[in-house]
DNA sequence: TTGTATGCGTTATCAA
DNA sequence: TTGATAACGCATACAA
């Protein structure tokens, strides 16, 4: 192997092949209208010279970047890097790769991270809930760029979805509490500020507690960022109330991990004294004491069908645009029917 | 602002701001030798019809991508999200885009990932630790893409790398269990295999162990995966040892937070009859009980500063070629002095 | 089955 | 300060 002083391209593989650039292209791209032999010889030309396409000069020319952008709140949340490393691992078995940029949940910041990724020439974007600026989806839109949804099911106009129903989801928690026979609820939620998500799971418990006659406006609801140290805190201002709530929905599992520590601080116990319910069913959920029981949130399976969805043709894409995956309750320890 | 059928390119800009591409390319590359009227009516035309320069277009003439790659293990663990996080967040306050693969810990996979990202033009990549194969070092410096190493400080004769010494990591362990007056101990390391920054531990470990007078013999060490039951089954087995252990150091709070599990299960006391000690300080150091003691790594820090090292220019950087980061040991509750 | 010629959209070089 | 022109490396249409 030759060591190059700068790299070789494409032309300085027809030389040594003996053959046109276009023929060498051909090889590269799997035409199989090659001569075997002559395609042998292209193929060790280009290996003696470690010759590796200019990705660049491919895109403009092809305009096929192989490149495929993700734009996720943060990846300093288990919930959103396991989505992504699942997108990410399915997308690279087909040579495609992966940029990936952080919002820290503003819109306006998802905005320019979208804008660049329009500049790098990505096919396509997936994007986390259904909440964006319209000049987010309007610019993707005029550039013919595919998006789809994640932690949603709600598919709009256009664009696609993947996820699951986060009403749907609260719900399951609240009929699960009130089948263990508890009256008194309260949700520590995330910030449900541009966050549909948060704001769906919370929707979806308040409107089926108020379906078994409990007025929302008795049902405390607190917001917390998805910190330990905020679900703590948010835990201590559900227990300040005049009458505590003796079932706590929590919108994530890290939320509920703090709220556990609170209780424990406070002397309160989980579940005799107070039932809480996570989101997530992160690894954290098999580590606190009590276990957390939680809904399970397939983000594995999200980031595989994402990349399905971007990885198909426009045809088959029509028959993929909205795909809702099941959210499962996982009973554990940390809920228990209400002591009479 | 017109609604484009394909998209506009920079010399529809240029047509309706009355100049030469020439001129549009120098306003949106920030060149100063441009008339003040001119500029404005460029910018001006640029946003009304929606222009977005071809990145590929871009590289391809200039050799500048703005493209930087990661390979690290999985984004599956928060030790590695956490890093990428930092990383992405900091290049693309510069408009540096980040490309992120995952190999699963194998050095050959490594390598294929990183010809991809060679495909894609990235100015440089971002490796995790320093065992890699020839080929993969070789490659990119063929290719005059410079790297960067993390989790490890230990520079090679080229490449860069932000991180800490492991083997010192595993000593602070050993000193820390020692100078509580341990004389029993075991090790549950992660696998240790193409893993220098686990062999790394255990060495540093043994080594300060030995230097006590403990041999090294004596001290079974067991391995991981970075997964909950895995840390559970090792703790097994360590307790199925003839002397057990009084003092665990486990290569991850993963596999500390498996060990708790399993000594709960057994009904063994921590810290009272084992203490242990975890590697990393993530979240669920807190979430243990008892929580667990643990050494710090930067994580955050060091994706933040290999940001910084790729974003400076070549003679800046050999100013920051080797960076060691402090190791900090975090005392909580699953440690305490050996019983008499 | 192979080769020749052209152009993708941009920036760099040069001249004006 | 501005414009004309060429070239980056490759894939494709077309010719042979």
């Amino acid at each position: 192997m030759d060591i190059e002083d700068g790299s070789a391209k494409l032309i300085d593989v027809a030389r040594l092949a003996n053959c046109s650039p276009a023929t060498v292209s051909r090889v590269l791209n799997g035409n199989p209208n090659v001569n075997e032999i002559v395609r042998d010889r292209v193929v060790r030309a280009a290996r003696e010279l470690g010759y590796v396409p200019n990705g660049s000069a491919r895109a403009l020319r092809s305009t096929r970047t192989r490149l495929v952008g993700a734009i996720i709140p943060t990846l300093d949340h288990a919930i959103y890097a396991t989505m992504v490393d699942a997108l990410q691992a399915r997308l690279s078995e087909k040579d495609v790769s992966l940029i990936i940029n952080t919002s820290g949940y503003d819109i306006d910041l998802e905005y320019e991270q979208a804008r660049l990724l329009v500049e790098r020439g990505v096919e396509s974007v997936v994007l986390v809930g259904s909440t964006h600026l319209p000049a987010t989806l309007a610019m993707l839109e005029q550039k013919r760029i595919d998006y789809v949804y994640t932690y949603t099911s709600k598919a709009m106009e256009s664009g696609a979805a993947v996820g699951f129903d986060n009403e749907k989801a609260g719900r399951t928690a609240a009929r699960y509490l009130l089948d263990l026979g508890h009256a008194q609820f309260g949700m520590i939620a995330g910030i449900t500020q541009d966050n549909d998500r948060a704001a769906g799971r919370r929707d979806g418990f308040l409107n089926e507690l108020e379906r078994s006659g409990i007025d929302r406006a008795t049902v405390p609801v607190v917001e917390g960022a998805y910190r330990l140290d905020d679900g703590r805190r948010c835990m201590e201002r559900l227990m300040e109330e005049g009458t505590r709530p003796t079932a706590v929905f929590c919108g994530s599992d890290i939320l509920a991990a703090g709220a556990i520590k609170c209780c424990h601080a406070a002397g309160i116990a989980v579940p005799r004294q107070v039932s809480i319910v996570g989101f997530d069913n992160l690894e954290i959920a098999e580590l606190t004491s009590p276990e957390l029981t939680t809904l399970e949130v397939p983000a594995r399976d999200m980031g595989r069908i994402a990349a399905d969805y971007v990885l198909a043709s426009p045809s088959q894409r029509l028959h993929l645009r909205q795909r809702e995956l099941a959210i499962r309750l996982i009973v554990r320890e940390s809920t228990a029917p209400v002591r009479r």
